[in-house]
DNA sequence: ATAACCTACAACCAAATGGTTGTAGGTAGG
DNA sequence: CCTACCTACAACCATTTGGTTGTAGGTTAT
């Protein structure tokens, strides 16, 4: 998922598609490369679960799915809270040494 | 930087090194790979700021950097924040809805 | 019906990625 | 001093990635 977010053109799909729906197509006039290219990206988003795809007629309309930005940012979430267990260690150890002070 | 983030063994380089600083060898052991494959991790790291090296004596000490963390996070929160003003979108043609029903 | 449009998918290509081995330079210790 | 260790970096290789074009099938509208 985050390869999923590794791209500039990928993240700006999700970006957009967070607020609207857009057929592929529709996508695809936004960027300055092939309509299959686009294709390509919404496909990876999709495997990854960064978006759904519903058909409307002859499109396909692209939706961002929130929960899958959420778990990405609950995975960093426990990254930063494995930095506090850093930040208790030093608390921890400063402790040590005010006890050898005081022996 | 979700490029930095994209692949699993820096994702755990990132994890270790954000609670214990590591020479660059002794991440080196923890993985069935080369010196030199782990050794570019961390240069990828180090180059998205995910990562800093410290020299101490012949070897080179690296830790986490929190703050990269948080901006990746920065920028998801954004994207749930766009995701709030369609919620609000959608709020507003409801509301539009009721006034063609009271008409 | 047929022309225009949207999508899916295959085949292909250049560049980036993730890995390897090999070489060389700095540091620590017996 | 010399050996062992840690690091940096180059060269190389296979696979993945991000892009292209081309072909084919389904939908809409005139």
């Amino acid at each position: 998922m985050f390869r999923a977010l590794a791209d500039a053109t990928r993240r700006d799909i999700v970006r957009r598609t967070m607020t609207q729906e857009y057929s592929v197509s529709g996508l695809a006039r936004l960027y300055p490369m092939s309509f299959a290219a686009v294709q390509k990206h919404v496909a990876v988003l999709e495997e990854a679960g960064l978006v759904t795809k519903r058909p409307r007629g002859r499109e396909q309309l692209v939706t961002a799915d929130v929960t899958a930005v959420r778990r990405a940012r609950f995975l960093l979430d426990q990254l930063e809270a494995l930095w506090l267990e850093r930040i208790d260690r030093m608390g921890e150890i400063l402790a040590q040494d005010e006890e050898g002070d005081a022996r």
